[in-house]
RNA sequence: GGUGGAGUGGCCGAGAGGCGAGGCAGCGGCCUGCAAAGCCGUCCACACGGGUUCAAAUCCCGUCUCCACCUCCA
């Protein structure tokens, strides 16, 4: 089977076939760098950083456009408060966001472009809009004429006329109350760019039209982001961009919210989960487990005992590949099983490739237990092959030594030896009482001891 | 009002006409001096009411509940 993907304006299943055979265009809508990133920015990330590996994995060669709306009201507002300059605000903010990205092992977009750098981009746009009849400036705000667009809608399968008409009252100046702007005249005291219409700024949705095509082209392959965008957001950039001629995304793909306790998580609700708070519980590795084990498109309801059950499972996983490496060295990511691979081809299907995983991981035990290298070793080799998919094989960078890490560790390694050799002194002579007292001593320091039938192995206690 | 989505075992979460996803927790067993880890088994669920079918969690009709978008949002 080929690959394929749910695709939102079709609302149907469709086969992958690149603009560009042999390659891959993807563009995120990323990051309105108004605030720090909550855990629902970072799944929408997570889903698309495993969509991106997958994609190279598949031998696509992949451009990843990941944007930055570093401008809109929030951020004036913030920076207006605090007293800073607007790119003061939408600097740290983005800098929270990359940060976060990085710490749980989102792969950097092949470029990252910011809003406000692609002003002139913006300008070309909107003259071919307004010279082709779809847009028109009026004091010196420029509107997208949604009337000129027959398809205006059909991405969010909605018809124009039965929506809810806003209460933008502060735009008189509309032909029609759904026309959309490209660009805001500016208002005194905001920061504004030079148009032929006069200063402001991008509306919101221009800036991905013109950054899209600019580094992907007219016609590119997949456009994602969350599903709170379909509308307004993703409709516009669709309408602007098709009524300017460009044939724009071939498919569009959206993930599921994250939600805290049946309610969306969002910056306006205030029930943000933030990055730093929740590594300060679980490892890196283990929240990007849990954020990215559910299907993209699921809601996902978050919760501390979701979030403890899917720790202890990849260190279920994780147990696995740290015991096979011991008893046959480490091997390099293999090939990944075909069931996995249909998985992962079936509209990204991590959970049932996560069953193949659990699969590896369960027999791959077995191997261990009967003194089966070759078997252990070739399921570590697809197990690593899987896990690179996702992003979380223990054995590669970023995560690689970050449960033990450090140097630190093989003076450990040489103290616990020492004290394990009287331990096992003490066993063989069946003084058990002495033995178990230095299982325990040495599991209030912090080190857990197991016996193998190779000899006791051990490893630092988590939390 | 319009447009989508969801309700699955103790918990999390897939699937989408037959063949018990997977994980976590629990229980029983094996292994172990004991433990830990691991393995095996067990726990046979699909909101409710009808219908179609040899067969429905899956399709159809109806009902209830919840969520999202239509306003800034990943």
């Amino acid at each position: 089977m080929s690959l394929r993907f749910y695709d939102t304006r079709h609302r149907a299943v469709r086969d992958f076939v690149p603009v560009i055979p042999g390659r891959a265009s993807l563009y995120l809508c990323g990051a309105t760098v108004q605030a720090p990133p909550h855990i629902g920015h970072i799944r929408s990330g997570i889903n698309f950083d495993i969509l991106r590996r997958w994609l190279s994995h598949r031998g696509y060669e992949v451009t990843f456009c990941r944007n930055v709306t570093d401008i809109d009201d929030k951020i004036i507002n913030t920076a207006a408060a605090e007293g800073v300059p607007w790119w003061a605000v939408s600097e740290r903010n983005q800098r929270a966001f990359t940060w976060a990205y990085d710490v749980l092992g989102c792969l950097p977009p092949t470029v990252e472009p910011r809003a406000t750098g692609h002003v002139p981009e913006m300008i070309v746009l909107m003259r071919r809009l307004i010279e082709s009849g779809h847009a028109y400036a009026a004091e010196g705000d420029v509107y997208f004429s949604v009337d000129s667009f027959p398809e205006y809608g059909e991405l969010s399968n909605q018809r124009p006329e039965a929506m809810r008409a806003s209460d933008d009252s502060s735009a008189p100046c509309k032909r029609d109350v759904r026309d959309f702007a490209l660009w805001k005249g500016a208002k005194p005291g905001e920061p504004s760019w030079e148009t032929p219409w006069g200063e402001g700024r991008p509306g919101w949705h221009l800036e991905c039209s013109a950054m899209a095509t600019k580094y992907l082209g007219a016609a590119f392959d997949i456009h994602g982001g969350g599903l709170d965008l379909v509308f307004p957001h993703h409709e516009n950039e669709l309408a602007q961009s098709r009524a300017a001629g460009d044939p724009f995304a071939q498919y569009w793909l959206h993930n599921g919210l994250l939600t805290v306790g049946g309610e969306k998580m969002s910056k306006s609700v205030g029930n943000s989960l933030l990055i730093p708070d929740l590594v300060r519980r679980v490892r890196p590795v283990e929240l990007r487990y849990y954020l990215g084990q559910a299907h993209y498109r699921s809601t996902f309801d978050f919760s501390d005992e979701a979030l403890a059950e899917a720790a202890a499972a990849y260190q279920r996983i994780e147990g696995f590949a740290a015991r096979a490496v011991e008893i046959v060295g480490v091997q390099e990511p293999g090939e990944v099983p075909a069931e996995f691979a249909a998985a992962l081809d079936d509209d990204l299907g991590v959970p049932a490739g996560l069953a193949v995983v659990h699969a590896a991981v369960r027999d791959g035990n077995s191997a261990l237990a009967a003194d089966d290298k070759d078997r252990a070793a070739r399921h570590l080799a697809e197990l690593r092959g899987m896990l690179g998919v996702l992003g979380v094989d223990p054995l590669a960078e970023p995560w690689a030594g970050s449960g033990d890490g450090s140097e630190a560790r093989e003076v450990v390694d040489a103290l616990v030896a020492v004290v394990l050799e009287q331990r096992q002194a003490a066993r063989a002579r069946k003084d058990y009482a002495a033995a178990d007292a230095i299982r325990d001593q040495l599991a209030s320091a912090g080190v857990l001891v197991e016996d193998t039938p190779h000899g006791p192995r051990w490893e630092l206690k988590r939390g």
